[in-house]
RNA sequence: GGCGAUGUAGCUCAGGCGGUUAGAGCACUGGUUUCAUAAGCCGGGGGUCGCUGGUUCAAGUCCAGCCAUCGCCA
């Protein structure tokens, strides 16, 4: 049994859901459903991070405690997911129990390892910030958002030692050329280490009397664990680590999946905090670009974010789903537009996959009593599409594995598109006709049952409450429940003849009016 | 300023190690069908493969320079 599991960035609640974590939760759910699909033992983590100044400002803000305004917003993200059907495994939050041990854990380790340095600097303080200032912070000697002069002042935080680790790291990346993919990004990294980047060791701590919000670093009761050094653990507390049952085996089998404007943190921080605790590295680091909307960066302030729940108010959460999975290329930016979800609906799912499984099941019902009906031998023509089945199937799996989620729908549509081909050449509708070609007709509609159930299958991850209409409306409802992929996507003659068959509503109805706006 | 990525039909993208008339989907358009969600199916138009120069018998495909966009770093 080979163990798999998928996890998302743990997302910061100082926003609630909105296109790009739907993005990056909805390609986690899928690999999670693929993978339990194909056999693996598998365990698809999730969560949210809250800690840090910026939550206790919102929290003062509002005039509550910081734990009570990250619950709220923490429950706002766990039940979205549950909402929208995200198959998650656990949902992490940074204040729970087990991470909070967990951090101070490997605090704890490394800071015996040596790895952690307490370090006494000064630098330029503003108090409107509450932080100190970086060069590009500042605007001719003042703090660029509060225009006012920043104070000189010491202060002391620990350091992890990270540098230490850069070769080790860089060795990494050359020997696992796809160990973080897309390429792109693997090159990014590689840059990050070249000398001279600047790249440095890592300040770790805040003083309790400037953020007090946070875990308490196990060695000095002064101060708190600070930003990356407390998040990135949870991909390890979430697993069981330190001592849960299982989390080695998870552990061992672990995709990580993020956006990039988090790749540093992961791609450097993460394998070297993993290396000073003496822990093997996750398998790749899955890193994708940015949705944009309507061509705008997506932000607060144009109010653009686009509400997962809202689009599945609007046009079911698969039809969501799809098109987000299937528009963008994975790694690369991608445009989200009203106009281009409604064409995809249409076009993909509406005119190719809706109208497919409406013509076989109205016709099915017509000519063959709504059961599906009894096969005659198989000739040419049947063939084709068993075939076309099979290439879909053994594509699909080889593009969900290399992360090209987008390809893998591709793969799946020829198969759609094949069958309606089909159909078209067997025209049943004419063939019910004439005296002596019943047996031809229940061929025919026997082979694009069996076409549906490739389809239904395959689709499952992607699009799971529409495949599983699917499947059960040719009478195999829960198949996908039982099923190996991609093996059984591509196994024929398994509809028994005789199942009912229900015709059902349009799958995915046809939106006629594009100027709609969400 | 340094490093890197990208630039292929109106749009979104494919095009392992260079080799017949450069591909797909969408959009557009001609035909056809009626089982079906006015969907499907058959056919068609449309590209100086960013620009310039080079290597080669042969280059979107390799090299150099330039332009544009973007990213990372400083």
């Amino acid at each position: 049994m080979s163990h798999y599991s998928i996890t998302t960035p743990i997302y910061y609640v100082n926003a609630e859901p909105h296109i790009g974590h739907t993005y990056t939760t909805i390609v986690a759910d899928t690999l999670a459903r693929y993978h339990r699909l194909a056999g693996d033992e598998t365990f698809f983590l999730t969560g949210t991070d809250e800690h840090g100044d910026k939550i206790a400002e919102a929290a003062a803000a509002q005039g509550i405690e910081p734990r009570l305004f990250a619950d709220r917003v923490s429950g706002i993200f766990q039940s979205t997911w549950e909402t929208l059907d995200i198959s998650f495994d656990r949902f992490i939050r940074t204040t729970d129990p087990e991470h909070v041990r967990a951090v101070q854990h490997i605090l704890r380790v490394v800071h015996e390892k040596g790895d952690i340095d307490f370090r006494e600097y000064e630098g330029l303080y503003c108090v409107g910030c509450e932080r100190f200032l970086t060069e590009r912070d500042m605007v001719e000697g003042l703090c660029r958002d509060h225009e006012r002069a920043p104070e000189k002042r010491t202060e002391s935080n620990y350091f992890f030692k990270m540098s230490r680790y850069f070769g080790a790291l860089a060795e990494q990346l050359d020997a696992h050329p796809d160990w973080i993919r897309p390429e792109r990004y693997r090159n990014e990294v590689v840059a990050m280490l070249r000398e001279g980047s600047g790249l440095d060791d890592l300040c770790i701590s805040r003083p309790k009397t400037r953020l007090d919000w946070g875990i308490e670093l196990p060695f000095d009761a002064d101060y708190v664990c600070y930003v990356w050094f407390d998040a990135l653990i949870n991909y390890l507390a979430g697993l069981g680590y330190p001592d849960g049952p299982h989390w080695e085996e998870r552990w061992a089998g672990v995709e990580h999946l993020v956006a990039k404007d988090i790749l540093k943190p992961h791609g450097v921080f993460w394998p070297c905090m993993l290396m000073a605790a003496d822990l093997p590295l996750y398998r790749h680091l899955n890193v994708h670009g940015y949705w944009n909307v309507d061509d705008r960066k997506i932000s607060k302030s144009l109010g653009n974010m686009i509400s997962p729940l809202a689009m599945r108010e609007q046009y079911s959460f698969d039809a969501f789903r799809y098109f987000l999975l299937r528009d963008m290329s994975f790694g690369l930016d991608s445009s989200f537009t009203e106009e281009a979800l409604v064409t995809r609906i249409n076009a993909d799912l509406a005119n190719n996959l809706g109208n497919l499984v409406s013509r076989t099941l109205n016709m099915t019902a017509k000519f063959c009593g709504a059961a599906v009906p009894a096969p005659g031998e198989p000739g040419p023509l049947e063939q084709t599409v068993q075939d076309a089945a099979g290439e879909a199937a053994r594509e699909v799996d080889r593009r969900v594995r290399a992360m090209e989620l987008h390809r893998a729908l591709e793969a799946i549509f020829r198969l759609v598109d094949a069958t309606n081909k089909y159909l078209d050449q067997r025209a049943p509708w004419k063939a019910a006709k004439q005296e002596g070609r019943e047996a031809e007709v229940a061929t025919t509609l026997y082979t694009c049952c069996q076409a549906l159930r490739s389809i239904g299958l395959l689709l499952s991850p992607f699009v799971p409450e529409a495949a599983g209409a699917i499947l059960e409306r040719i009478g195999a409802t829960g198949l996908e429940a039982s099923a190996r992929l991609p093996g059984d996507a591509a196994s024929w003659d398994q509809l028994a003849a005789g199942t009912a068959t229900t015709r059902g509503a349009a799958l995915f109805p046809r939106i006629e009016s594009p100027e709609a706006d969400a």
